[in-house]
DNA sequence: GTAGAATTATGTTTTACAACACACAAAGAT
DNA sequence: ATCTTTGTGTGTTGTAAAACATAATTCTAC
C-alpha cells in the first residue's frame, strides 16, 4: 500500500470521525432532534474543508450559501472599513457556527471571516439547513436563540468601542479573549496568540497604540508579555480598567 | 351619555378596531398562518398601552416579559455608556415589533425603549410569543429573519461609528432618518423631528457638535434648519459624505 | 405675562489619539 | 551567510473632537 492510498484511507477515516462525532455527539446540541433518515441527510452534504493561516473563507459582498462549522482552530468575523482599517467583529472557537446571518437576511455578506490559525471547517448548504429549520422547530430556535445572543453582544460592544477610552477598549478585548479562548494549563496565560495588529483591530485603534498601551500593562503588573504570549497576572483590575473606561 | 362613557366607548371602539387590526389585516405579516383558535387567544392577552413623550418603556437589566408592537408613534432603542451618554440604537416605526430579542436571548435588556412621541403600543407576553413559534413554523422564520436583520445592521453600524469622521456620523444619522421615517408631502422634509442632543446621540458625538456641523451642512446648501425641522436639499451629496467620511 | 428651564448657538481651550518617522529584531527567501 | 520582509517598539507632530464657557432663543409652567 503505498503512501498516496495510505493517506487518502487516514483522511476518510478522520472525516468519517470527525463527522460522526459532528452530527451524532452533536457538541453544539442542534442536531439531535433529527431522525436517522434527515441525519443521513445531513452526513451526505456535510463536506470538511481545511483552510491555512489567514485564508479568506468567505468575503463582505459575497452571497451566502453555506453554514459553517468550526472544528478544529480559530475565525475571525471582520468588516474592512474606510482606508482599509478592518474592524473583527466576532472570534470564534470550536465548536462554533457561522455564515448563516446573511442568508437568513436574505442579503449579501457584510463581514468577511478568515481563518486565524490552520483551520478545519464542515460545510453544509444553507438550503438544506433551511429546509431542516422548517420541519424541526428545535433547530428554529437554536437559531433564534444564536442570532438574539449575537445581537445582544453586538449592541454592547458599540458603546464599548465608541465610548470607552483607549485602555478600556484594549482591556476589554483581553477580557473577550479569556471569555472566549480561556488559559493554558498554568490559569494565566491566554489560550489565543494574536498579533498585535490583530489586538489592535479587535479595539479599534493603531497598531502603534496597542503596543504601547500593551506595554503600559505590563509596567502595571497587570499583564505579562513574551511575544505574542500574553499572561494575565491581574484580572480583577484588567475588568475594572475595561468597566470604566 | 355623559363625556365619560362617551370616552370609555370611544377607546373600547379603538382598540378593537386597532386589535383587529393588527392581528387580522397583520401589517407585519407574521399572524396570518394561525388558525382561528390561535387567533382568538393572541386577541384575548394582546393589550394596548399609551405612552407619553419620553416615557420610558422598559429599561437595560429589566427582565424582558412582552412583546412589545409599536403601533402608532416612534420609538427608541437606547444604550447609556459611560458618564450617561446614551447611543442611540435603532429607531422604531409603526409596525414594528422589539424588546423580544432579550428574552430569546435568555438574558435582562442590555438596551432600553423609549417613547420618541406620544405613542400606542401592543404588548403581548412573551411566553405566549413562544408558545406560538412551537406551534408555528412561520412564526420562527419571521423571528429569524428580523433578528438576521438587525444583526447585519448592528455590525454595519460599528464601523458607522468607530471609523467615520463626526461629518460622515451625522450625514449617516440624516440618511437613517430619511430611509426610515420618509419625506413629509414636499418630498423633502423629514418626517421625523429630532432634538440635536437625539441627533447626537444617535451619531456619536456631543450636541455641540451636531449643531455645529448641521450648521455647516446648511452653509453648504446640503439642508436647510427650520428649529427641528430638517429638509433635505442635496441627498446625493449627504450620501456621499455619508460614505466616505 | 413673566420667571425659569430647556434647547440652540458659537467661541475658546484642552486632549486623546492618529499619523508619521525611524530603529531594531525575528522570520523567510535566495 | 546575506538580503528582504514582516512584526515590534518608541519618540514627535498634528489634529479632530471633547470639554468648557457663555449667550441667545425658544419652550413651559404658574
Amino acid at each position: 500500500m503505498n503512501w498516496l492510498v495510505a493517506s487518502v484511507l487516514s483522511r476518510l477515516q478522520m472525516i468519517k470521525s470527525v463527522i460522526e462525532r459532528v452530527i451524532s455527539d452533536d457538541m453544539a446540541g442542534i442536531w439531535k432532534i433529527l431522525d436517522s433518515e434527515e441525519k443521513r441527510k445531513i452526513v451526505d452534504a456535510f463536506t470538511l474543508q481545511n483552510f491555512r493561516k489567514n485564508q479568506i473563507i468567505y468575503a463582505e459582498k459575497d452571497t451566502p450559501e453555506n453554514l459553517w462549522c468550526l472544528l478544529k482552530g480559530k475565525v475571525k468575523l471582520y468588516k474592512d472599513g474606510l482606508g482599509g482599517r478592518p474592524q473583527i467583529l466576532r472570534l470564534l472557537r470550536p465548536v462554533q457556527y457561522f455564515g448563516y446571518r446573511a442568508y437568513f437576511a436574505d442579503e449579501p455578506y457584510v463581514s468577511s471571516a478568515a481563518a486565524f490559525e490552520p483551520t478545519t471547517l464542515g460545510c453544509l448548504p444553507m438550503a438544506l439547513v433551511s429546509e431542516m429549520i422548517t420541519q424541526n422547530n428545535r433547530l428554529a430556535w437554536f437559531f433564534i436563540h444564536e442570532l438574539s445572543r449575537n445581537l445582544g453582544s453586538s449592541d454592547t460592544k458599540i458603546i464599548n468601542l465608541t465610548q470607552k477610552h483607549i485602555r478600556g477598549r484594549l482591556a476589554e478585548a483581553l477580557i473577550l479573549l479569556r471569555d472566549n479562548y480561556g488559559y493554558e494549563d498554568d490559569n494565566s496565560t491566554l489560550n489565543i496568540f494574536m498579533a498585535r495588529e490583530d489586538l489592535a483591530n479587535l479595539s479599534n485603534m493603531t497598531t502603534s497604540n496597542a503596543i504601547r498601551t500593551l506595554s503600559g500593562f505590563v509596567n502595571e503588573k497587570i499583564i505579562t508579555v513574551d511575544g505574542r504570549r500574553i499572561k494575565i497576572l491581574n484580572e480583577t483590575m484588567l475588568r475594572k480598567i475595561s468597566k470604566f473606561g
